[in-house]
DNA sequence: CAAACTTAGTGTAAAAAACACACATTCTTA
DNA sequence: TAAGAATGTGTGTTTTTTACACTAAGTTTG
């Protein structure tokens, strides 16, 4: 615990015990038009009516990551089970008007499939469009673009694009999903190709209902057949 | 700045303000036997003796990125024109004896060849190679694992190795350099033919001196060329 | 001063990976 | 039953990566 006030030195010693340190979570979820991030407008005097991302102070014992699941699980309803990563300390002096806050920012991915607003009590937050968020709170449009570059790198060397899909998905949603992610377009055969070659995906042997077109097959990604060829030493590359 | 405790709320809210938040730098180096971490003796109670990494708490309204600088000023003489990153928030609970503090984590490039310890007054750290470093204070074994992989991702992806060169150097020095920071051996001539094909190397027109055989070209890194060509787009990869 | 030592410096061929590209299929709806 | 919409599939070309061994230039030693 922080020294008590007893002379000069110790106040000193006391002066760095009064910064506040947060988390803020860019919760990301993906849907037909794109990547969507959950925000809530903020109620703090210079930025009121303003988006903002999900954060909190960090309770008196409570490990970092653990206050960002805490956060995520209590706008989102998914708290375990969720992919969730740390990415960078925010801390520049004059970012908080309530005094001295550093935040941690983290970012996760939830499937917007599962997401049901009705299990987040007492929670106003809203998806919103990656790009029609304007200037947002805080210092949180900075940390919204950190968070989409570190994804950006990630979804190349690991399967995490997955946790944005539903259980069930189809090669062109998969395909779609990085579009967006990586912000290029990609050819579909040899898009094809290569994730098929991973041997990742199960074929489920059902096909899409209630579309006006040729139905495509629908896949899932094969958790413990990754974790066993990752633990061999297979790297997943894109 | 803070609330102050005049009612309970106020005093709930004040409990939150009670974190002291601290850097803490790898301060990297490199010679003919591999790469050096310049560490301390740590004072505090349960890690008495014991390695650790350069840090300091953060100075009331000091940036967290200039908190950084001042540690690697302190201890290794040059502070600017480093090479400076942040790599990650280390803030479980009980990581520090003395109360809550939470450490965000730097790694620094420097140039041992121009490192001279009379200019870093009253400092008594020490350059010792990463892999005889034994158990270190707190978490820092932890952190000098993460920056050490953050440098593995960064050295083939920025031109960063030369922060760890002499301004000269030959190719086999940043051969080595490579191999030491990679962790693998690599093919010479691939190596150079690579390295070479980029253009960013400038021929010195120099040899080495006084060395048993055969001496070799000596070379630096073309800063200004390097800039002007990622502003073009280009982007180095080895 | 010749022989031995040590590291520097150089090119090519084979294999693998990346890329570009177009049409027949299957379902729905009008 | 024809038109519309998205699915699904293979091959040849180019580029990148990899593997690999000997001569050159200096120093040291006998």
């Amino acid at each position: 615990m922080p020294a008590k006030n007893i002379n000069t030195e110790m106040t000193q010693i006391d002066d760095y015990f009064k910064s506040a340190i947060s988390v803020d979570c860019v919760i990301l979820g993906f849907d037909a038009n794109g990547l969507k991030v959950l925000v809530i407008k903020s109620q703090v005097d210079p930025f009121i009516g303003m988006w903002t991302l999900l954060g909190d102070l960090i309770h008196p014992s409570e490990h970092l990551h653990d206050a960002a699941k805490r956060v995520l699980n209590k706008h989102s309803g998914m708290g375990d089970a969720v992919y969730l990563e740390q990415v960078e300390a925010f801390g520049n002096a004059d970012r908080h008007p309530l005094g001295r806050v550093i935040t941690i920012a983290y970012y996760s991915l939830v499937k917007l499939s599962d997401y049901d607003s009705s299990t987040t009590e007492n929670s106003t937050a809203v998806w919103k469009s990656i790009d029609e968020l304007g200037k947002m709170g805080f210092d949180h449009n900075e940390i919204l673009v950190a968070c989409i570059q570190r994804l950006r790198r990630r979804v190349r060397e690991r399967p995490i694009g997955f946790d944005l899909l539903p259980h069930k998905f189809t090669l062109t949603q998969l395909q779609s999903l990085y579009e967006a992610v990586l912000g290029e377009k990609l050819d579909k055969r040899n898009f094809r190709k290569k994730i098929i070659s991973m041997n990742l995906l199960v074929d489920l042997k059902e096909t899409q209902k209630e579309v006006a077109h040729r139905p495509a097959k629908l896949y899932k990604f094969d958790e413990e057949k990754y974790k066993k060829l990752e633990s061999e030493g297979f790297s997943f590359e894109l």
